[in-house]
RNA sequence: GGGGGCGUAGCUCAAUCGGUAGAGCACCGGCCUUUUAAGCCGUUGGUUGUGGGUUCGAGUCCCCCCGCCCCUACCA
């Protein structure tokens, strides 16, 4: 790999404008009016426009007393138009053309839609002969009187109309709009203007995060940014991104976590620490997964799983009140605190369920995870000790019970066993913490007290996905490396390549880090459950998509 | 990775057993100053994802490839 050659910003040759042939009819007609508008004296891109008000702001400006005034004497003798006069702008979404009136609709992201009428007698004439000649999809700027029409919808009273930018694809059909996912997904652009909901969901995601960041910020926790690029990953276990550093000739790794770093900022004496920022995984694409995803990742010095529970409850509490009155104010919610995910209806007003582990997995195997010999015979007969004998790489022959046991931990067979049937037992439209995973499972976490072979850890899980962790963090050096190294024995080959020992974390923690509690978010799951969104590639902008070809 | 489905006009979708590729909307021309999925009249629009094969004849059947969707697996 090497650097690319410098490129002079303009190359020598422009490149040709499209010839009559490649242009499809459509978007040659489009640029037939294009150019019918700069004839007008308008220029078809626009320009600076002061004092716009969104759609719905100019809406409200609406006077019923002053329309209804206007109305009745709009023909007598020194008669005053009282009428609030507004400047607005919005994309075409509309467009019925009745000789000498003009009517269309116009949208942005404050409203799915404001009525404009152009008429010949009121508006400018190149307002008017604008309007004639726009095409759906067209931005324009629309300036003039509030009223209402006969039927009673709110509509601008267009005195002029100028042209703000040239739309020269044609539009997705008008009622039955953009459905096809692919140009949803590829082309988002089109997907916003054709489907409101989409803008809807990324505005409230875009409030979520604000919200989360003020809640924490409230709470004295301090923003943080650490490295995406490094040269180990570590705080999770995942297949990372590779990539290259040219200038140091050095392999790098994508993170997959923020947690190491983040602790080390502990180790530092920052005792509250928050980071919402982008992890990246090499992993398979599917409903619930995006090769890049957002995490906040929180620190509490002096804090542990509880405090987290607390802070996660009351905070994912605050986004579903936010989103409530996102959806009531959207008119598609009553405001309660129970949102709809698909065919549940999940309360967040109600105190979040609370169960172990180890109850999770009696209550649906019927023995304790404690009982190996049934743990194991369990496993067998549905066919999980293959299925982990595979991820172990060791396919290719009939893996018995017998030939693994006593070469691994029982505790990864009783949460093999615990993923198939525990996790099914939980009520999705409950949210619910799993407190007490087993320690072998939780390599950074902080085995209780009093019974070391469970560690200090839960998970939340809503609509049956895993939301996020929590732990009390481990903050022995010693314990931890002994950890570290009993994670790294027994991988083979092609995991080791990807895991490794972060020595300076090591170090760090022998500096001291302060007993803490820790937090992982999963935003982007979380604006999924606010939104009703059942794949994460709605509330991701620009989700994952394999290259055009 | 495995299984299933899909790809037809700008958009949303039809096309019977393998027998002339259609509709609505959009577009274009005409009429229309309270329409609102405006309406009325008249037009236009296609290498059926790509490449091969079978056949007198392929949107339809077979094979390769590309892309998308669903299920499943992976993601401690």
């Amino acid at each position: 790999m090497s650097e690319q050659p410098e490129q002079p910003s303009t190359p020598a040759t422009p490149a040709p404008p499209p010839t009559a042939e490649e242009i499809h009819h459509l978007e040659a007609q489009r640029r037939t009016n294009r150019d019918k508008a700069a004839a007008l004296g308008l220029d078809p891109y626009g320009g600076r426009a002061d004092g716009l008000l969104s759609l719905r702001a100019a809406a409200e400006r609406y006077d019923a007393d002053a329309d209804a005034h206007h109305q009745a004497n709009s023909k007598a003798e020194g008669h005053v138009d009282r009428r609030p006069v507004v400047r607005t702008a919005g994309r075409v979404v509309l467009h019925r053309d009745n000789g000498k009136l003009v009517w269309m609709n116009l949208r942005d992201q404050s409203r799915d839609s404001l009525q404009v009428a152009v008429s010949k007698r009121d508006a400018t004439e190149s307002g008017f002969g604008l309007s004639k000649i726009a095409d759906v999809g067209d931005i324009l700027v629309v300036e003039g009187p509030v009223m209402k029409t006969r039927a009673g919808e709110t509509t601008v009273w267009a005195s002029d109309v100028r042209a703000a930018s040239k739309c020269l694809v044609p539009p997705p059909e008008k009622h039955s709009g953009l459905s096809d996912p692919e140009t949803r997904y590829r082309q988002r652009y089109l997907d916003m203007w054709s489907n409101p909901e989409t803008t809807r969901a990324l505005t409230l995601r875009s409030r979520l995060v604000s919200h989360t960041r003020r809640f924490m910020e409230g709470r004295a926790f301090l923003e943080v940014e650490t490295p995406v690029l490094q040269p180990q990953t570590g705080g999770a276990a995942a297949r990372p991104f590779v990539t290259h550093m040219n200038a140091l000739d050095m392999r790098l790794y994508m993170r997959i976590a923020t947690e190491l770093h983040l602790k080390r900022l502990m180790v530092g004496g920052m005792g509250r620490v928050f980071e919402i920022g982008r992890i990246f995984r090499n992993e398979g694409v599917d409903k619930r997964h995006n090769p890049e995803f957002t995490s906040m990742e929180a620190y509490q010095a002096f804090g542990d799983y509880e405090t987290m529970a607390e802070l996660t409850e009351t905070l994912i509490r605050e986004l579903a009140t936010l989103s409530a009155a996102f959806w009531q104010d959207a008119g598609t919610g009553d405001g309660s605190l129970t949102l709809p995910f698909g065919e549940l209806a999940i309360d967040y007003a109600q105190p979040f369920e609370r169960v172990t582990y180890n109850e999770l997995f009696e209550r649906a195997l019927g023995f304790a995870p404690a009982d190996a010999d049934r743990a194991w015979a369990e496993a067998e007969q549905r066919g999980l000790v293959g299925k982990y004998a595979r991820h172990l790489k060791a396919e290719g022959r009939e893996i018995k019970a017998s030939d693994l046991r006593g070469k691994i931990d029982d505790l990864l067979i009783v949460n093999e066993l615990f993923e198939e049937v525990g996790e099914a037992g939980l009520d999705p439209a409950r949210p619910t913490f799993v407190f007490d995973y087993p320690s072998a499972l939780s390599p950074l976490t902080r085995p209780k007290k009093d019974a070391p072979e469970i560690a200090e850890r839960w998970d939340l899980f809503i609509a049956g996905m895993e939301i996020g962790p929590a732990y009390t963090e481990l903050n022995d050096p010693d314990i931890q490396e002994a950890k570290f190294r009993e994670q790294l024995s027994g991988l083979d080959d092609e995991e080791s390549t990807f895991r490794n020992l972060d020595e300076d974390f090591l170090r760090a923690l022998k500096v001291g880090m302060p007993p803490a509690g820790g937090l992982g978010l999963g935003i982007d799951r979380l604006a999924m459950l606010m939104s009703n969104s059942l794949s994460i590639r709605d509330v991701i902008a620009f989700p994952f998509m394999r290259p055009e070809a």
